[in-house]
Formats: C-alpha cells, sequence, structure tokens
RNA sequence: GCGCCUGUAGCUCAGUCGGAUAGAGCACCCGCCUUCUAAGCGGGUUGUCGCUGGUUCGAUUCCAGCCAGGCGCGCCA
C-alpha cells in the first residue's frame, strides 16, 4: 500500500518526465522526487524543491520552471491547490475531503496500518545484550534490551523477517573466576583475586548449595551458578518484554564443530596465515589496524575466533543482514566484525552492520550513581524497571539515538508529569479511549459506512490527517536507518497534535445538540489516531493504556 | 599516535537523500475546566547550530582541517 504522498510524487515525477519528452525541460528527470512536510503550514500539505533542482540544467529560472509544472500538478487527483513560493519551492494543498479517506485506510488496515514492504524478503540477524551468564543485567544492557527489541519490532514491520538472538559468552576464563567466587562464597573463603565480588554472588551461592547437596568441585559450582543465572537473565528480560528466538550458546559453536568449519572458510578464501607460531586473520586487508589471532601459541582459541566463527554461523543459517548491537567500549569492534565478513567473502557494506551504543548515566537526587561492572554498587535491569516501571524505563531509553551518550534521571522517570514523555503519548491514547467510550454510550454511529470524509475541514482536523500520514514513512524509515528513536518521537509530535485537536474540535454533541455527521466523522478520526498510536507503542513494546 | 562517538536555547535533547523565519520539553511569565481525562491547551521570553575554509542558487545538514569532551586501541574474555 502507497501513501497518498507516494502516489503524489510519482505522478510529479512523471509530469517532470513528460516536460522532458515535449522540450519543455532538458536535462534528465531524477530517479524520484521528494515530498516533505513544509514546517510552516502556510506552505502547504507538501512541498518540493524539484524545481530549483531542474533549473540549472534546463537554463530557466526556477520559477518559470514551477510555473511549467504547476497546471498539470494541480491536475492531478487529490490535489486542491498549487502554489509557488519564494526561490521556487511548488506547495501543494490537498483536497482536504480526499485526505480524509485516510480515516478508512486507517481503519481497516488496523493493527499493520504504517507496516511496509521496504525490507520484505531480507533475512536480518538482530543480536543485542549478548552478556555473560556471571551477574545480573545492568544498565548498560538495559538501553540493548529496549532499543534492540524495539528495531527488531520495527524491522519486522518494514517485512524483514527478524531473528532476535543473545549470544551467551559461556565459554572461557571469566567462566572460571565465577564458579570459583561463587564456590568460594559458599565455603565462606575470601573471593578470589579478579572474581566476581558483588552480594548476588552470595545469592547464588546459597541457591546453588541448596539445590545441590554435596555439591564440591569449581566446575560443579560453576555449571550450576551459570543454569541459575541465564535463568536469571531470561525471567528479567521477559518481564522487560524483550523476546529472544534464539539463546546462542558460545559452547555449542565449539561442540558442533561450528568453529572449525568457520575456519576452514576463512583458510578458503585465503585470508588465513601462521606467524610467530599463532593463526592469524588478515583483517588489515580490509581496514582493521591490525590482524587478529585465531589460534594463540599454546593452541587455545581466541575470543576473536568464536565471533569469526558465529559470524558465519549465522549467515550460513540464512541471515542476509546481520546486525550487532554493542556498548561503547567494543567500538574498536567495528572495523574487526566488518574485515570478518569481508574475510568470509561477504560484503561489509551491507551483510552486516554494528550499531555502537554510548554510554548511559543515571542520575537519582541529583547525583550519578556509578556504575562498577562486576563489582557491588551495580544498578541492574530490575532494579530500574523497580524504581521506575517497564514503559518508562523502555520509552525513555528508546526515545534517543543510541550514538549519543545520555542521561537517566530517575527521579523524572518516577513522577507523572509532563516532563517524562511517555506519559503524554499514553495519555493521548488513554484520552481517546474515554472520548470513544463516551461516543458509545450516546450511540453516536461510528462504522465506516456513517463516515463522510467532506466534515472533516477544520485546520486541527487537516493538521492531524496529515500527521497520521506520516507514520508509514516514518516507520519505513526508522527499520532502513535502524533508528526506533524515530517512532517514539513521532509518537510525541502525533500526541501533540491530537491534544491540539481535542482542545478545538468537540467530538461529543454539546448539551442538547442532536448527533450529527460530524461527531461519526471525528469519531471516527479519534479512533484512527488512537490506532496509530497504539500501533507506534506496539513497536516499542510499550503499553497503550485505555485508563490513567 | 590511531580509531569510534559527541559539540544546536539557561538545562535535557530532536532535526539524513542540502531547502523557506533552526524546533520540542523543562525552567520563567500570563491566560484557559459549573458539559469529552487540565497527566491537557493557547500566548510570551531564549540561539556566533564548536571554529575556519571548501562544494552551490542555497549548508545545522556534504567535504577538509582545527578546537573541546567521552570512549577504546592485548596471542584478555
Amino acid at each position: 500500500m502507497s501513501s497518498l504522498a507516494d502516489q503524489l510524487a510519482a505522478s510529479i515525477q512523471g509530469l517532470v518526465a513528460a516536460a522532458i519528452e515535449k522540450g519543455e525541460l532538458t536535462g534528465s528527470a531524477p530517479e524520484s522526487i521528494v515530498l516533505e512536510r513544509p514546517k510552516n503550514r502556510d506552505h502547504g500539505d507538501y512541498a518540493t524543491s524539484i524545481a530549483l533542482q531542474l533549473a540549472k540544467a534546463a537554463g530557466k529560472n526556477p520559477r518559470e520552471v514551477a510555473t511549467l509544472l504547476q497546471g498539470a500538478i494541480e491536475q492531478l487527483p487529490g490535489v486542491s491547490k498549487v502554489d509557488i513560493a519564494g526561490p521556487g519551492f511548488i506547495n501543494i494543498t490537498l483536497d482536504r475531503a480526499n485526505q480524509a479517506e485516510l480515516v478508512r485506510a486507517i481503519l481497516s488496515s488496523g493493527a499493520t496500518y504504517g507496516y511496509g514492504q521496504s525490507l520484505k524478503g531480507v533475512a536480518v540477524n538482530l543480536e543485542f545484550i549478548s552478556a555473560n551468564p556471571t551477574g545480573p543485567l545492568h544498565l548498560g544492557h538495559t538501553r540493548w534490551a529496549a532499543v534492540g527489541d524495539a528495531l527488531g519490532r520495527v524491522l519486522k514491520a518494514a517485512g524483514a523477517k527478524v531473528t532476535q538472538e543473545f549470544y551467551i559468552n559461556d565459554r572461557g576464563r571469566q567462566m572460571d573466576l565465577f564458579g570459583q567466587s561463587v564456590q568460594a562464597a559458599a565455603l565462606g573463603n575470601p573471593i578470589p583475586e579478579d572474581g566476581y565480588q558483588g552480594e548476588y554472588i552470595k545469592e547464588l551461592a546459597k541457591i546453588v548449595v541448596a539445590e545441590n547437596p554435596g555439591i564440591a568441585t569449581s566446575e560443579d559450582f560453576r555449571e550450576a551458578a551459570y543454569r541459575v543465572q541465564l535463568a536469571e537473565q531470561q525471567a528479567v528480560l521477559e518481564t522487560f518484554h524483550t523476546k529472544f528466538d534464539i539463546w546462542f550458546s558460545e559452547r555449542s559453536l565449539h561442540d558442533s564443530g561450528a568453529v572449525d568449519h568457520g575456519m576452514e572458510k576463512l583458510r578458503e578464501q585465503g585470508h588465513v596465515f601462521e606467524q610467530d607460531g599463532a593463526v592469524w586473520l588478515r583483517t588489515t586487508d580490509f581496514g582493521d589496524d591490525k590482524d587478529r589471532v585465531l589460534i594463540k601459541e599454546n593452541g587455545e582459541l581466541t575470543y576473536f575466533a568464536s565471533d569469526t566463527a558465529y559470524y558465519i554461523n549465522k549467515r550460513e543459517r540464512g541471515s542476509d543482514i546481520c546486525i550487532y548491537m554493542l556498548g561503547a567500549d567494543h567500538h574498536g569492534y567495528i572495523h574487526r566484525l566488518r574485515a570478518v565478513a569481508a574475510c568470509a567473502g561477504d560484503n561489509p557494506d551491507y551483510n552486516i552492520h554494528v550499531l555502537i551504543g554510548q554510554l548511559v548515566k543515571i542520575m537519582e537526587g541529583g547525583e550519578e550513581v556509578k556504575l562498577s561492572k562486576r563489582a557491588g554498587t551495580i544498578i541492574t535491569l530490575a532494579e530500574l524497571v523497580e524504581k521506575v516501571g517497564v514503559d518508562a524505563a523502555r520509552y525513555t531509553l528508546i526515545r534517543y539515538p543510541v550514538d549519543t551518550p545520555m542521561v537517566m534521571d530517575i527521579d523524572i522517570l518516577r513522577s507523572n508529569t509532563n516532563e517524562n514523555p511517555v506519559y503524554y503519548v499514553q495519555y493521548a491514547h488513554a484520552r481517546i479511549a474515554a472520548v470513544l467510550r463516551n461516543v458509545a454510550e450516546l450511540g453516536i454511529p461510528t462504522g465506516l459506512d456513517h463516515f463522510d470524509p467532506a466534515q472533516l475541514n477544520h485546520d486541527r482536523e487537516n493538521q492531524l490527517l496529515g500527521t497520521l500520514a506520516e507514520f508509514p514513512r516514518v516507520v519505513a524509515q526508522a527499520a532502513e536507518l535502524r533508528e526506533p528513536h524515530r517512532v517514539a518521537r513521532y509518537l510525541e509530535e502525533l500526541a501533540g497534535v491530537y491534544h491540539g485537536f481535542y482542545a478545538d474540535c468537540r467530538v461529543l454533541p454539546l448539551g442538547d445538540e442532536a448527533i450529527a455527521p460530524i461527531h461519526s466523522a471525528r469519531a471516527n478520526l479519534c479512533a484512527a489516531t488512537m490506532q496509530v498510536i497504539a500501533n507506534g507503542l506496539d513497536l516499542l513494546g510499550v503499553s497503550a493504556p485505555e485508563r490513567m
């Protein structure tokens, strides 16, 4: 389903091509024409600068070019007026009744309004969080838990086939230290140097001992505590509405032979070499600043070897695009991972996409809460949710682009005020729900056969319709750029426009006023708005309450 | 030294195929509920878009260099 704006843009492109054909213009027609929504509402519903772009090649004044196109654009269906402004902008005003047909489209599409096909048929592997199963998920993981899950939903809405995946780092030295730490806690011994110090280690020790009487070796402690800790992470993410299709164990990568297989594949591609007794991957062929070791001199595999094998494994499982979401402290991995893709014979500009999330600071009571990754004072995902709730936590983390560092103020998130944007959006939804309850009670007919689009000609209604029309574009762009925050920002704008409409356009009959077509029309407009807010919040994994 | 990210209003931040007078919230001031949810709406005040050049009809946006801040650069995991 293409939007009205897309249809218009295509039509205008046809007109430009025709003008060139007829010799009225010289130069080549652009591949596509962009219709933008002018900031200033006096500039119509849509505007294009196409005349300014064409003027030079045509050897004409931009306003002349615009004038040339003006008449033909005016004849297009759904267009009521075309103005030329400034240096040569073409401002288009839509026919209002025609625009109001959008309400019908939204209500019949329902929960899928806004969904598109831009990534149809593309299989995306979305890996995020991927924590060690050696402790609770903390604030850094939480940003990805929210953004990653929202991005997955957005990509699906754009038609992609998405696999959300959590890579469990359950192999290596950190796991051994973890086992030794839990064992020490259970026996009342001091935690080893470099071990895990947090309070939760003691709790794990108690659980492990209770469930496994007679447990003795640090390996057994490691395995038992691993299971408990992983289950806890899974449970917390469940409450945070973050879902994974696959929990992928690093161990399984080795056990299944996938690492050997990956290594073999890289050898075939000719980028593996030996030096100083170790086996290397020549990542510097593809932009990395140094080559990377796959097998150490002592014969052990590096963590990097797992990474490469895992990438190859994802691709062989059918993923076209592998998206990695990493913390800022891992940004050194960008070139490395892209080089891995290139070494495997892939196109790093298409098959792999590394997103880097900057750090999250958390403020409470005017002071920064310090984070310490493996020691005591960790703010965990569970604690954050306990403080502010799932909706506020998710929404706040999602509404900023991930490449900017962000500050979460616990005090603001706790407050039910306008400073807290999630309430602003949810309130709009609840407000509409209340209006529609009243509509039903008064018996105002709302079926689409009672919907007369010509009733909607107030400026506020027009503005609301224009904003609703943008939603599919926003979703497509959020998917394309991997930026779910765009959906959140759009919802804030939509909520604002609705509140403005609500202030000026009464939906229910006033006093003993008779029920008229305008009431049905507005009720349907409200229902359409509610649908779009609900769809948008769903893409963020945030609830859309009927009452607040 | 190399690499990634950031620099927009007093504060927190939006703003990508380059567009018209650079936006929002908070804060500050003033209005609006005896009929739809005031967690709302309307109005007022606030800017060398880090700096310097380049590209062009036009640059906060693209390019180069510089300045400032954050983070990282192991045969660790």
